[in-house]
This record gives C-alpha cells, sequence and structure tokens, in this order.
RNA sequence: GCGACUAUAGUUCAACGGUUAGAACAUCGGUUUGUGGUACCGAGAGCCUGGGUUCGAUUCCCAGUAGUCGCCCCA
C-alpha cells in the first residue's frame, strides 16, 4: 500500500457523523435542553473517561455478546480496555468507589458519547450521545416517579404534544412474580416466553397464542388477559394484590397528579432482562406510521454491588440523540440555526484594518461576538458571505467611518440601518 | 453475523456498449470601485475499487468496498 497513490477519503468513520457547525448548532440545542430540564429536577453533572477495563462490561452482562458489540483492544502496557458502550456501568463504578463519603441521595446525570461495533441502521450509528439521569440511594416509588417525569418534561422542552408520545410503563417485580412464583416458569421458559413477547409485534397474533401455549398450557388463557390488559386498575383480581402491581398503580397515581396523564400499563414491556430490578418504562412515538419505542429506562437495585460495594438503589434512564433528533425532525421542532456571530465588519480598503482591529477589540472587551472580514474583496462579496454564515448584523468600514466615527449597523434580515456612534456601539449591539 | 436494494459533479438526479457524460441547486467570479435576498453572464468540479465479457465498458457480468432498509442482537 503505497500512501502516495492513496486518495484519503473525506467520509467520517463507518457509523460516526461529522457535526459541521449548523448539525452542532442543533446539537448544542439538544443538549442545552436536556441540560436545562435536570438542572431544574436538582440533577448535577458527572463524566469521566470513554475508557474502561472490559473486566467491568464483562461482569455486569455476564455474556460473549458484549465483546462483539465492543470497540475493546489491548493497550501498550497489555491491559484489555474498551470503548464505553454504555454509561451506567461507568457511574456505578463511580459511586461504589466513593460509596463511603458520597452524600445520598445523589441525583447525577451526563452527556457522554458511546461506541457499539454493530451495523449502523436507521436510529442506530456506531457512536451516539446519550443523556443519563440517575437517582441513586432512594428506595421510594417517588424516586421512579420523578425519573419519568423527568423525562416527561424533557419531551415537553423540545416542543412535543402529548398527544404524540406516549410513556409505557411496566414492573419487572411484577414480571418476576408472575412468572416464577404464579406460573413457575422455568428459568428456560421464562427466557423463552420474554423472547416470544418481545417478538409480538413481528408474528401473527394466532402464531404468537399458538407459542405461548407451548410454553404455558393451561394456564395461557390467564397470561393472555393479563398481556391485554393496558390499566393497571383493571389487572386480574388473581395478582393484582400482589407488590409489583401495587407499585405500578402507585406510580400511575403520583404521575397523574403531577399532570402527566399519557402514560400506559404496558404488560408486554421487557427492556434488556438484566439488571433491571423494579419498574421499567419506555417512552414512544405514536405516530402510527412510525411508532417506535424513543428511550426509556428503570429501577436497578443490584448494580452498584457488582463492584463488591453495599447495594445502592438507582433509578434512571437514558436518552439517545439519534432518535431525539428524528423525533423533533418528524415533528417539524427543529430550532432554525442562528450564529453566536452577532456582528461582522465589512472592510472596504485595506488601508482601514487597523480601525477595524480596534473597533472589534472595543467591542470584544464589551462581550460581542464579532468577526472581521481580511479578504479585501469588493462589499458585495463580504456582505453576502456575513449573510450566507446568517450573521445578523454587520457594520461597514471606510473612509467616512475613519473619519467621524460614526457607524451604520445594519441588521441584515430586516434590511434597516441604525446610526450609531463609536461609544454607544457596544451597548446598542448588546441590546439588539 | 445473514438477506434485499443502491453506487455518475459538493448535493439531488439524467443520459449512453463507441467522438466532447448533461441539468438543477450549491460554491467561486463577473454585470455593479460604499451595500446583500431577484435577474443575466462565466468558471471550477464527476462515472466507487478490482477482475471478467467485448475490437471497445461509466453502461453488461462477478467480487470487494460503502450507503440505505430489514433480520439477528440490543440501548
Amino acid at each position: 500500500m503505497t500512501p502516495t497513490n492513496q486518495k484519503l477519503s473525506t467520509e467520517p468513520y463507518r457509523g460516526t457523523r461529522d457535526f459541521y457547525p449548523e448539525d452542532m448548532s442543533l446539537q448544542n440545542y439538544i443538549f442545552s435542553t436536556m441540560k436545562t430540564v435536570v438542572e431544574r429536577y436538582g440533577y448535577i453533572e458527572y463524566t469521566a473517561s470513554l475508557l474502561e477495563e472490559t473486566a467491568m462490561y464483562r461482569a455486569k452482562s455476564g455474556s460473549e455478546i458484549v465483546n462483539q458489540q465492543t470497540y475493546s483492544f489491548i493497550d501498550r502496557g497489555g491491559r484489555d480496555v474498551t470503548i464505553r458502550p454504555e454509561m451506567t456501568p461507568t457511574v456505578a463504578r463511580m459511586i461504589a468507589r466513593k460509596r463511603k463519603e458520597l452524600p445520598l441521595p445523589l441525583r447525577w446525570f451526563s452527556i457522554p458519547n458511546l461506541f457499539r461495533y454493530e451495523r449502523p441502521q436507521r436510529g442506530r450509528l456506531r457512536e451516539h450521545w446519550q443523556l443519563n439521569v440517575d437517582i441513586f440511594g432512594i428506595n421510594s416509588l417517588e424516586a421512579d416517579a420523578e425519573i419519568i417525569s423527568v423525562a416527561y418534561d424533557i419531551m415537553k422542552s423540545f416542543g412535543a404534544r402529548d398527544e404524540n408520545f406516549n410513556i409505557r410503563i411496566n414492573s419487572r417485580k411484577l414480571i418476576n412474580y408472575l412468572f416464577n412464583e404464579y406460573f413457575t416458569l422455568s428459568e428456560e421458559n421464562s427466557y423463552q416466553l420474554i423472547k416470544l413477547i418481545d417478538h409480538k409485534n413481528k408474528m401473527e397474533s394466532k402464531e404468537f397464542i399458538l407459542q405461548v401455549e407451548s410454553i404455558l398450557c393451561e394456564k395461557s388463557h390467564e397470561f393472555m388477559d393479563f398481556l391485554t390488559c393496558t390499566d393497571i386498575t383493571q389487572l386480574p383480581d388473581s395478582f393484582a394484590q400482589y407488590e409489583g402491581a401495587q407499585d405500578l398503580k402507585n406510580i400511575f397515581d403520583i404521575l397523574s397528579k403531577k399532570g402527566i396523564l399519557n402514560c400506559v400499563f404496558d404488560p408486554s414491556l421487557m427492556r434488556g432482562f438484566d439488571y433491571y430490578t423494579g419498574t421499567v418504562f419506555e417512552v414512544f412515538d405514536t405516530n402510527p406510521v412510525n411508532s417506535r419505542s424513543l428511550f426509556g429506562g428503570g429501577r436497578y437495585d443490584d448494580l452498584v454491588a457488582i463492584f463488591d460495594a453495599e447495594k445502592v438503589p438507582g433509578v434512571g434512564f437514558g436518552m439517545g440523540d439519534v432518535t431525539i433528533h428524528n423525533y423533533i425532525d418528524t415533528y417539524n421542532l427543529l430550532p432554525q440555526y442562528k450564529s453566536t456571530t452577532k456582528l461582522y465588519i465589512c472592510i472596504l480598503d485595506n488601508e482601514y484594518i487597523s480601525l477595524a482591529n480596534e473597533l472589534s477589540s472595543h467591542l470584544r472587551a464589551n462581550k460581542v461576538n464579532v468577526a472581521v472580514d481580511y479578504s479585501n474583496r469588493k462589499l458585495s462579496s463580504q456582505i453576502k458571505t456575513a449573510e450566507k454564515q446568517k450573521i445578523p448584523f454587520i457594520v461597514c468600514i471606510g473612509q467616512d467611518e475613519s473619519q467621524t466615527k460614526i457607524f451604520k449597523i445594519k441588521d441584515i434580515e430586516k434590511r434597516t440601518e441604525k446610526i450609531v456612534h463609536w461609544n454607544e456601539l457596544a451597548k446598542v449591539l448588546m441590546e439588539c
């Protein structure tokens, strides 16, 4: 391979995205919207390195599949290292490490980028960013309900309407009780039934019922009654009294008192069998053409304990930037791009460069974002540049301005001009 | 990991087994030496890679690669 003959590709690495300034601006909008909401609830930000020891992910999931969907490598010191595919193990590790000194309960959030080695497809890339919001150290269902209402408020902050998304809620506690104690399923049968429920929407309902019967035999009717129930208060009496069911009732109750009404009980919601121990929830786009899961989370009370620390109960969710981007795009909720640069200074002739520099320094000292055009092109080209870059104001500098120190602030969009003296420039610009 | 479809200019898309592969938008410049959304003129810029069939392949065939969608898997 001779590098001299090889043209380098300008494509970003497979499954990753470049963020050009307009994309970056949108990304910043998405992150700052998330941040504003979670901070309003008292969550504080943390972050960590992209790299973790591979052993941590093995311990958590215990399956080989993890290895096939992660970026793992051996570092120069022989350590087995993985680029984080998710943030939850990292935050659990951080909590476990300072378990004794951290004042519980904790409300923490982070917006890390995560990597998975998988085939890119709609809504799923190899690198994405994900808001992670977690409460540690509270067993109360109030924490579960708070997490769900944070998720709800974020959706609302993006401009989503109640009828365009819903929150599906289930309880792993209830499912475990049903499977293990009520239906007394073997571990293998439980696993099969969960897989089956996951595929429910991808198969004919007759076929689905047949397969349920093959696992549950005479109890399958009872199970189907459970599975088709969408209102927690309408659960069959036989298991409505169980703790998991009561928990769900309480959560729906708390949520409705908070004014969150677009949530439904969904007994088929499973969400990654591994570490969830209680409430699980998922936010769905209700668009019938494109009904899909946007994000979700749940309660995981045993996760911190894998680090050989005491149990610390946790509940939280992760919200990916790709799916939320698709969502706000679908519903036309994207904000219009605005440059962070407020003023573009056009120079009529190179002899006025020093005046432009003095002016820009003066304005920057007064917190105005200013860019200067040193291209020495004709004026119309300079103005076009400012316009294409969506910079809202321009000032032209030439002979008149250098003599009078009086400037015309031109509003590019409105096509109006304000005549302002040097001394007033900063003040006027800050106000518009 | 498996399957389907696709690959022509920066982008969206045409055409063609044979002389010079076109358009729109975008970019840059000009019409206009102190003023930008319209109009007109001009410029730069392209057949994914390798192999096969053929006198000749951007076009047909195969493989690779990449993209899109789905499966598997799963936040």
